[in-house]
RNA sequence: GGGCCUGUGGUCUAGUGGUAUGACGCUACCUUGACAUGGUAGAGACCGGGAGUUCAAUUCUCCCCAGGCCCACCA
């Protein structure tokens, strides 16, 4: 009969629920031991990244607990974040703007229930040992209170500025972005050969993609070592179309090879344009505004969006005689990750966070934390030696976390929330007392705080910073950062950053970074590629033990192609495990079950695996230890002695069969956690001692009892049925085909002796020979 | 351009200084009393390419090639 899978899944999905099994005691004395869980954007599905990603972390949950951990597995919702509020806008047919923040906040925390039920009842689906009751979203108010209570902190250790500083702008978004934010694209565009004058009208060609940046040009550089142009220095150049003369300077950030060799600077075409700006003391032109046109500087094209005015300057160039060539090339420009525009780099009111002075230590701190893979760290490394900026923490967004910051009107002064009133919105709250100028006029601070200003604050959401001190002083730091390696830069850095300023500690103690789940042919899933596979469908399709166990096949960081039939050989092993279990059960029925062990279990090792996050080569031998070896050889070999004899050695049999099998589950529990529990609860039930199988200890094995003697035996009982078997196949004969003689030649016989009976049982042999040689071989008459 | 990682039978993968593990697939045979979502057996890889170290390299070193991720550059 065979068992409904999704039906059993199903059953005890809702017994773990109705017992709390992976609810976090607070009251426990028993050791803690906390993840710090990646918090999935609400969309109302679930991705196989997530089913992968969240499996494994699952598994580590799991194994703690079996090892006497009081196990802390919180998990939040990131909604904190424009795709959110877009979708949410979208849902409901809003604007946000129509909207005070506070409202628009609300709104989202409300209308993305749905999608949060969808993707609760997904991943307690795949049997994920979350603990619900410690749900937060990151933008509730525990989550703004904590943000802006990091915010505070900040201030008071001085960390904080805000300062009128070039800042990547996205022209269509209309607010800075981050380093972080940005992405590579190429695009198609056109080099320009223009040309400048010299006072006495020489012509110098210089190349550009940005025309239109013309007006905003301070000077021109050449590479000093550039013998061409060595005369122009010092001169001055005239722009073409503006009534605009700009020096000619030496500097090495010019390539001699690029171009022609000579650069025009405007302030910002670029990242360098800035450098020079700084290194130069170039005067400030700005001539695109913050929408991404061209302000009063660009004259006739005042008003025209940056691709109009470079399409005019370049017919006008043309009809002037001023334009000599022009080249298609494509280039990577910086982009907007989420909207693709090409970002500006203008000078705006931002605040930052100054860290560039602590690049060093974050690197040193971060060798504490224990990586999981270590190479993974290099990553980290490499990012922070790139940091050329301050963290810039402002978005010019409507909805996000407030900064708890007022304007005096009066005076301008800033004027920090108090700690009490925490979280605030400045839009609609008010300083509880006058400026130090007497006025009581103060504006609200519009922008919003980076979301990964809110996310890096995790551990201190999970550990209840901002609401129980007794509690954050226990739980802090936490043991576990599982995440993905594409937001190590991101996430795990900025994680870091905070919890050193705030609790002068690294957040965890151990970081694993897990690789993605791609699809068969290695590539992302995506979308647009149509390559996406639901983690539902492949449940509904087989198990959710399937995908667990596809989950666990990798080497944690692995990215790993899915493969359906992965998803096969999973659900084949279920099926393995519950019918032989069923055979364990009916063999051993009224036999009392005794305590004795078998070879080559040996649980602690599979314990030091899973301690160093290698749970893989925890699962796989394993599974080939019950399948490959219990099943084929010694449940077979067994069989006979359990059917026929009922005096003592089948007695001995049965109880070793039962307690291997009670050992298989257990260590199989954290990968395939229903039908280990399913099998535990119908068929184990004497040896089960708590509620569920996932509350039991993990099993020790007895390692008094392990005899080499015996595993001698068995491995020569093994080796002779193995080459029966082979014979029987060879001579087209089925497995039980009677044998009416048998010879052996074994180098030892002795230790064949006590089993002969075993093998002539297993193999239907009548008259068994053992004879001694040195040559291993059988021969069988039928 | 820089950093990190990966490259083992058709596919995915284990592993090691002395030519290699398992799975899936494939072929043949077997309805044996838990299981045909099964069993047994078999074919199939000179471990990306080149050079070096060594008695010996898939395993160590260097270079190259391919793929991935991150960073930088991008007039």
């Amino acid at each position: 009969m065979a068992l409904d899978l999704h039906e059993n899944e199903k059953k005890w999905q809702q017994y773990w629920e109705k017992n709390s099994i992976y609810k976090f005691d607070r009251k426990s004395k028993k050791p803690v031991y906390s993840i710090d869980t990646p918090p999935p954007t609400v969309s109302g599905t679930m991705h196989m990244g997530h089913a992968f990603a969240f499996s494994q972390q699952d598994f580590i949950a799991r194994y703690k607990k079996m090892r006497g951990f009081n196990v802390f597995h919180p998990i939040g919702f990131d909604n904190n974040g424009l795709a959110t509020a877009l979708m949410v806008e979208k849902k409901k047919k809003i604007k946000s703007k129509n909207f005070s923040r506070e409202e628009f906040i609300k709104i989202v925390l409300e209308g993305t229930l749905e999608e949060e039920k969808k993707m609760i009842a997904a991943f307690k689906s795949i049997g994920i040992s979350f603990d619900w009751t410690l749900l937060y979203r990151t933008i509730d108010k525990l989550a703004r209170k904590t943000a802006q209570h990091s915010f505070l902190d900040l201030n008071r250790q001085e960390r904080l500025y805000r300062k009128d500083a070039p800042t990547m702008w996205c022209p269509n978004c209309e607010t800075a972005v981050a380093q972080a934010e940005l992405e590579d694209k190429e695009i198609a565009s056109t080099f320009n050969n223009i040309v400048f004058k010299t006072e006495k009208g020489k012509e110098i060609i210089i190349a550009t993609t940005r025309p239109e940046l013309l007006p905003a040009c301070v000077a021109v550089f050449v590479h000093p070592t550039d013998g061409r142009y060595k005369d122009l220095v010092g001169k001055k150049l005239k722009v073409p179309l503006f009534d605009l003369w700009v020096p000619v300077k030496e500097d090495p950030r010019a390539d001699p090879e690029k171009g022609t060799g000579i650069v025009m600077c405007c302030t910002f075409g670029d990242q360098t344009d800035m450098e020079w700006y700084y290194a130069h003391n170039l005067p400030l032109r700005m001539a695109i505004t913050k929408d991404g046109r061209l302000n009063e500087l660009g004259e006739k094209y005042r008003g025209q969006k940056i691709v109009n005015a470079r399409k005019e300057i370049i017919e006008d160039l043309k009809k002037e005689g001023l334009l000599k060539e022009q080249k298609p090339i494509k280039h990577d420009v910086n982009v907007h990750e989420r909207c693709k525009t090409e970002i500006e780099i203008l000078p705006s009111k931002q605040w930052f966070v100054k860290y560039l002075d602590l690049k060093d230590e974050f690197i040193v701190k971060a060798e504490a934390l224990q990586w999981v893979p270590p190479f993974m760290k290099a990553r980290y490394d490499n990012w922070i030696n790139g940091l050329q900026w301050d963290w810039s923490i402002s978005r010019q967004r409507h909805y996000g976390v407030p900064f708890p910051v007022w304007y005096c009107k009066k005076c301008g002064e800033i004027i920090i929330a108090e700690e009490k009133d925490l979280p605030v919105d400045p839009l609609k709250d008010k300083p509880k007392k006058k400026c130090k100028c007497g006025s009581n006029e103060f504006i609200g601070e519009k922008d919003t705080l980076d979301t990964w200003f809110t996310s890096s604050l995790t551990p201190q959401i999970n550990c209840r910073w901002v609401e129980d001190k007794a509690f954050f002083e226990k739980m802090f730091p936490m043991d576990l950062r599982p995440q993905g390696h594409d937001i190590i830069a991101l996430w795990a850095f900025n994680t870091v950053v905070k919890a050193l300023f705030h609790q002068q500690k690294l957040p965890w103690k151990t970081i694993t970074i897990n690789g993605w789940a791609l699809d068969p042919k290695g590539k992302k899933m995506s979308k647009s590629l149509g390559n996406v596979v639901r983690p539902e469908e492949m449940i509904d399709k087989y198990c959710a033990d399937a995908l667990r166990y596809w989950a666990g096949l990798p080497v944690l960081g692995e990215d790993v192609p899915f493969m359906e039939k992965e998803m096969v050989s999973g659900r084949k092993f279920v099926t393995k495990l519950i019918n032989a279990s069923r055979f364990v059960i009916m063999a051993t029925k009224d036999i009392k079950v005794g305590k004795i062990d078998k070879k080559k279990l040996l649980p602690e090792d599979k314990a030091i695996l899973f301690d160093k996050y290698e749970f893989s080569k925890a699962l796989n031998p394993t599974r080939n230890f019950f399948w490959l070896e219990f099943a084929d050889f010694y449940i077979e070999e067994v069989k006979s002695r359990v059917y026929n004899d009922k005096g003592s050695s089948g007695k001995v049999a049965a109880a070793v069969l039962h307690e291997i099998a009670w050992k298989t589950l257990l260590l199989l529990s954290p990968f395939l956690s229903y039908a280990t529990e399913e099998i535990a609860q119908t068929q184990f039930k004497s040896r089960l001692k708590e509620k569920s199988i996932h509350l039991e200890s993990w099993p020790e094995a007895d390692t008094s009892l392990i005899d080499e003697e015996a595993e001698k035996i068995g491995d020569a009982i093994n080796k002779v049925v193995a080459e029966m078997r082979k014979k029987k196949t060879e001579a087209r004969k089925p497995l039980n085909a009677p044998v009416k003689k048998a010879v052996v030649k074994i180098e030892d016989p002795k230790v064949l002796k006590e089993v002969e009976d075993v093998i002539k049982r297993t193999m239907s042999v009548k008259n068994l020979e053992v004879k001694k040689d040195k040559e291993f071989s059988v021969k069988i008459e039928f």
